[in-house]
DNA sequence: GCTCCCCTTGAAAACGATTTTCAATTTATT
DNA sequence: AATAAATTGAAAATCGTTTTCAAGGGGAGC
């Protein structure tokens, strides 16, 4: 998905749901496209302030989640605190491999994962809905 | 691991450590173990709360933490916004398929994903720690 | 372009889970 | 029993996040 794309959908999104364009949202979409991948609201609000410093943490907040609504954005939790989003765009379907030492997120696709994770919840009668396979450890840098 | 054997090795950790053993902390271990997998702290806190309505929310969370810092427990966080802990005598390793709808925690094993995440890892030089998996979806009653 | 209604905004207050503070108490050691 | 250090419960503080509220802004219909 384009980053275009990106934005015709969330303005499709806002309309279709009774809510607004604004000059704020607009803002927000960019900066969170350009940003790399799995920001925290803090990261983004941050990074906002220094061009555009009369825009409210509450707002920032907001507008995160109005992405995860829409779809345009997912968030995730790796148990630092806080919550963290990924664009869409990316997010073909990955995991992540997470350094313990200095935080670095590396991510992986493994189609076999995911087809024996279908057999298990089969086993049990589940739909899967969504999943999140995380592997925490030391990159090759951190490696003692 | 009995449940004996995690109160000796809890006891050894406390002297270890130079803690000291208190009614308290006995108390709370043994409600733990006692409890099904998966608790939060307020869960924890309100069974306790029946028989030694004196023990405070505040030596809960503190001793929780001591159980995972030790451990005999280790903490989970399912997106509910409550950490959860789980008995480590339970835990020789699983995962979770977790309902969406009625919240219901089923454990499952499944060597053949452990065995690709070993190869993941290495192909990025990663070693290991820990990893996290949590299919999220509905289960077999709560399917529509 | 103007109006009006409703949505959105920023700032501050409220929130819920967890942590810390502090004075009083308990534990382990002598 | 005396002592020193750790622990406790209650309350206050903290953290990320959400809500409230009054003021401001968007856009559909005129």
């Amino acid at each position: 998905m384009s980053k275009a794309k990106t934005k015709t959908d969330f303005q499709a999104f806002l309309q279709k749901q009774g809510l607004k364009s604004t000059r704020q949202r607009e803002i927000i979409l960019d900066e969170f496209l350009k940003g790399g991948a799995h920001l925290s609201t803090e990261d983004l609000y941050l990074k906002l302030r220094k061009k555009h410093p009369s825009i409210g943490y509450a707002t920032v907040y907001r507008t995160l989640r109005l992405f995860a609504e829409c779809g345009i954005a997912e968030a995730r939790d790796f148990g630092d605190g806080q919550t963290r989003y990924e664009s869409s765009d990316l997010l073909e379907h990955h995991d992540h491999l997470i350094c313990t030492v200095c935080g670095q997120i590396i991510e992986f696709e493994e189609p076999q994962i995911e087809k024996l994770q279908e057999k298990v919840a089969r086993a049990h009668g589940f739909k899967i809905v969504r999943h999140r396979l995380e592997i925490y450890g030391q990159c090759p840098r951190c490696k003692p």
